[in-house]
DNA sequence: TCTGGGGTCCTAGGACCC
DNA sequence: TCTGGGGTCCTAGGACCC
């Protein structure tokens, strides 16, 4: 069997952990710039606040439901999101985080054992060490174990925020309640063309040929078929190093000046790089893209990447950052009002591997240097030390006006009792 | 005025090899 | 009339996830 452990409404429930004052209150986290709502307690999606939908369209519906609006706070969600992962290693030797607020565990061997209790238990202590509250769907594969998890997070009451679907009989009843939309895996393009062929839940999808799942939604889709038959299809993932990493940001202003986005963009990578040495690895690839803003008629528009190939591995802030201004100069026009960026770094070797070419050589130096930039913004704080292209008075900053404080990992935040 | 960020996998088609 | 057969690698784009 395997058990999905999803956290609900995770960030806003990360808020309310430490202002219990909220309880019962609607709750929305932004994201960056407090741009768009990326969380919502349950109260909030009772207002009907859709997901994504951005801020600024909403101040009248904040205001009239006294809805509290936090800035996404994400050291606080990842330390959070630590906290309840590490109790849930307790309850299997195999497990898998699949996202920030979600892991499987698979429960091999768990045939005398109650489930039931046994999930009881996972929920009775992560609500009483963290606050999060969670819910738990038990299922004989990944995808049913989604079902089951989503039955469980829809009827608390009835289920006690744990689902188990151990029986032909639930398996069925659960498919058949489990719109065609809603199936993990099956998204927005595909749940259209499910639709036109009168596939309307889980239980019909599962009808359909093989053939057709396969013609039309690859074997992606066919695997999911089967693994919602009950086959075990999907497995436990590995956790294992990125295939890619990014590093992007709308901006608050629109920038018009090279020099404005060149020291963006050597932040991007200089960011890029301190993420590669953290999992080993070196890039051979590197991508630059700008973009003005779409949702603006009155403007003309502009979007471009590029990739550049590196000629040798690095994972240096200096040889990205020089790297990456080279791809910006090639694809930055004069003109244009550019809203957003980033820099994605692509193919990697192994730090250990040290291949060059004949004629251009990476600087060994840098080795030890960024070893030594690593130490020191580790002790005092992230971009303590920075290249000199970068930005060096904040003029850049995110707008985060409703940002609580990082009440788990900063010494001065942390929450004062006077008795 | 204002609209997020970071990932994965799969496929088709082109370029190339012998 | 008729124009081989069997591969690999790479990339862009599309789908999905949180």
């Amino acid at each position: 069997m395997f058990a999905l452990i999803d956290c609900n409404n995770f960030y806003a429930s990360c808020e309310r952990v430490f202002r219990p004052d909220l309880n019962g209150k609607p709750i929305v986290v932004l994201s960056n710039n407090d741009g768009c709502v990326i969380a919502r307690s349950n109260e909030a999606k009772a207002i009907g606040i859709p997901m994504g939908a951005p801020a600024f369209e909403l101040e009248q519906k904040f205001k009239q439901y006294n809805v509290q609006v936090f800035s996404a706070n994400f050291p606080l969600y990842g330390d959070m999101s630590n906290r309840v992962m590490n109790i849930l290693a307790d309850y299997s030797p195999e497990m898998e985080v699949y996202s920030i607020d979600e892991a499987f565990l698979k429960l091999t061997g768990f045939d005398f054992f109650n489930l039931q209790e046994y999930g009881k238990a996972i929920h009775n202590k992560v609500t009483k060490w963290t606050g999060i509250p969670i819910s738990i769907g038990i299922a004989p594969t990944k995808a049913l174990a989604k079902l089951a998890n989503r039955i469980a997070k829809k009827f608390p009451q009835k289920t006690n925020s744990v689902y188990i679907i151990d029986n032909e009989e639930k398996k069925i009843k659960a498919l058949k309640w489990l719109k065609v939309e809603d199936v993990w895996g099956i998204g927005r393009q595909h749940s259209k063309r499910l639709q036109a062929q009168q596939v309307f839940t889980a239980y019909d999808f599962i009808q359909l040929s093989d053939s057709w799942i396969k013609r039309n939604m690859s074997v992606v889709g066919l695997r999911l078929k089967q693994d919602l038959q009950g086959i075990p299809t999907l497995d436990l993932e590995e956790i294992q190093n990125k295939k890619s990493i990014a590093t992007t940001r709308t901006f608050e202003t629109n920038y018009t000046k090279f020099e404005q986005l060149k020291e963006r963009i050597v932040t991007f990578a200089s960011s890029c790089a301190e993420k590669l040495r953290a999992q080993k690895s070196c890039c051979n690839s590197l991508m630059v893209f700008i973009r003005t803003n779409g949702h603006r008629q009155d403007l003309s528009q502009y979007s471009k990447n590029i990739v550049i190939k590196l000629p040798y591995p690095t994972n240096s802030n200096i040889e990205l950052a020089k790297f990456a201004i080279q791809a910006l100069k090639q694809i930055f026009k004069e003109g244009y009002h550019y809203k957003k960026a980033g820099v994605i770094v692509q193919d990697f070797t192994s730090e250990e591997i040290l291949q060059t070419t004949l004629f251009e050589k990476r600087n060994e130096q840098h080795i030890p240097l960024m070893k030594a930039l690593d130490k020191i913004n580790q002790h005092f704080g992230q971009q303590k030390i920075r290249l000199a292209s970068q930005d060096q008075k904040r003029i850049w900053k995110m707008k985060q006006e409703k940002l609580s404080l990082q009440y788990t990992t900063k010494l001065s935040d942390i929450i004062i009792i006077n008795v």
